[in-house]
DNA sequence: AAGAGTCGCA
């Protein structure tokens, strides 16, 4: 593994602020890498594997091995950095790994070598724990392993910043190994482009494609993949299908997922049409659909108001296929039936889910709530949100905004408000869209006008940006109680976020405050 | 080896 460049050291103190490292510290286990590293169970020591797995269903089983381990293999050396590699081989959980890992270093004055380092941050990236790398990494640092610091090293760090939303630090990196001439692996180029194609930066993902061309990296089905569930998320589905298109063309062997992936980007932004196509297509070429790409097509159908097609295939997928009877699968069904107004048929699968042995998640319950809600049935929901909370389930924001919203915009104020502070006391965010009915409503009942202008303020504070109408409604509704200072203070914020006064405010301050004493006004008047 | 799916977007 080719180590990094002094100039990647250095641009890494930067991203993570890290104190001057301390004195490199002679390693035990210097010769590491080059003696013992491609021979860990053929080479050297044959016992190495056997005490592994030994001591890794020891720290399994044994609550109290800490004090024990070292008198039960009495002349073993722990400290060896061959043996901490073959344990990573025979422990699966990652969490007692990392406590013996811990024991290793403060009890037997282990210092591990980057090696040894690189597969704990593995560990972290495995176990999707960012920010337990960063620990580590800041660790790791500290013990002066710096100058050791290899390829390996940097793809993780790179993986890290792409996994926590910091693809662009991740990017900058990769850009530094490419600088330097190092060797390069598909693998930080991939995890970068899936970043940047979820964020629909198509320039950035498709600058990253052409360096791999440009260096004879094959990109492969995998990351186009990633390219195109990018493209599909960010309401580019044609474009999404023109690269799918043209790898059919090159002679890339496109596969079930990518079919799937395909047949869901095009689905959910109603290009059910071309969907169909691909769906016959990958049939003809001897790919079974399965239940993700049944689901897929299914909601398709719904989405496109076909109601009678998405049941067909509903039967079909159970009939054939056998996997009809699935919480995913009757989510489906009960979102497209209340989608397209049935929302008794909707009511019927959802209680007919306990009879059947399956759970009602989360989403059973938010999607028949929506649903139920358009048509109105705000007593239902609060039934259902009642039932939910009994069953131990966590709601989310989603559980709750379509009532308050049906009861805000049916005049219902008094109710929406209690449901506003339920979902506020169980420490839920509102969605600005959540927002704008509350505050529109608290605007139509007499004397909530402060209550109106304080949400309206919560808002800003989370940094959501309030429609200008909403701002402008809570201007007159305090104007229309003689609030002139907290109305100006309400257009002072107004302006602030970058709206522009209207004449709608305007007119506002006219009819309300200003004739009495305005000599504008005064003067029309007489004339 | 992994990758893909269910909740509205006015």
């Amino acid at each position: 593994m080719a180590r990094a460049s002094a100039s990647i050291a250095t641009f890494l103190r930067q991203f993570r602020g890290e104190t001057q490292t301390q004195a490199r510290r002679l390693t035990v286990e210097c010769s590491e890498s080059e003696s013992s590293s491609d021979g860990s169970s053929a080479g050297g020591n044959p016992d190495l594997g056997e005490i592994a797995k030994e001591v890794s269903n020891l720290i399994r089983t044994k609550p109290r091995w800490e004090q024990t381990l070292r008198s039960d293999f009495p002349s073993f050396n722990f400290a060896d950095s061959q043996f901490f590699q073959e344990l990573l081989k025979h422990q699966t959980n990652a969490f007692l790994l990392f406590k013996f890992f811990h024991w290793l270093r403060s009890e037997l004055d282990f210092i591990p070598s980057i090696k040894t380092w690189n597969s704990v941050l593995q560990c972290c990236l495995k176990l999707g724990k960012t920010d337990l790398l960063w620990k580590m990494y800041q660790d790791m640092m500290e013990t002066g392993v710096v100058a050791d610091i290899d390829t390996d090293t940097v793809f993780c760090l790179i993986d890290a910043f792409a996994k926590g939303g910091e693809a662009g630090k991740g990017y900058e990196l990769l850009k530094q190994l490419l600088k330097d001439g190092l060797p390069l692996q598909n693998a930080p180029f991939i995890k970068l482009i899936s970043a940047f194609a979820k964020r629909g930066e198509n320039d950035v993902v498709s600058e990253l494609l052409h360096t791999m061309i440009a260096r004879t990296m094959r990109p492969d089905v995998h990351t186009y993949q990633e390219v195109i569930n990018g493209l599909c998320k960010n309401g580019m589905p044609l474009e999404a299908l023109k690269v799918f298109n043209n790898l059919k063309d090159r002679g890339y062997a496109v596969d079930r997922v990518m079919y799937t992936t395909m047949i869901h980007g095009l689905c959910i932004s109603k290009h059910v049409s071309y969907a169909k196509e691909l769906w016959l297509e990958m049939i003809r070429k001897g790919i079974v659909p399965n239940h993700y790409t049944y689901n897929a097509l299914i909601h398709g159908y719904f989405k496109s108001g076909n109601v009678e097609g998405a049941k067909e295939l509903y039967k079909e997928m159970s009939d054939r296929r056998n996997c009809g009877e699935t919480t995913v699968a009757y989510n489906t069904m009960i979102t497209g039936l209340s989608m397209n107004g049935k929302n008794d048929e909707a009511l019927e699968l959802f209680k007919s889910m306990p009879e059947k042995g399956m759970v009602r998640d989360l989403i059973s319950f938010n999607t028949l709530i929506l649903g139920l809600c358009k048509e109105g049935r705000t007593v239902e929901s609060r039934k259902l949100i009642e039932e939910l909370l009994a069953l131990g389930l966590h709601p989310s924001a989603s559980t709750y905004s379509p009532v308050i919203q049906k009861l805000c915009l049916s005049g219902d104020v008094q109710e929406g408000i209690i449901l506003w502070n339920e979902m506020q006391n169980k420490g839920l965010q509102p969605s600005a869209w959540t927002y704008h009915h509350f505050i529109a409503g608290l605007c139509k009942e007499k004397g909530y006008e402060t209550e109106a202008m304080e949400w309206l303020f919560v808002m800003l504070k989370n940094n959501l940006k309030p429609k200008q109408s909403i701002f402008e409604r809570v201007v007159q509704c305090l104007l229309q109680n003689d609030r002139v200072d907290d109305s100006l203070l309400v257009l002072n914020y107004m302006v602030k976020v970058g709206y522009s006064l209207r004449g709608i405010v305007i007119n506002h301050f006219l009819w309300c405050k200003l004739p009495k004493n305005n000599p504008l006004f005064v003067k029309q008047n007489n004339s």
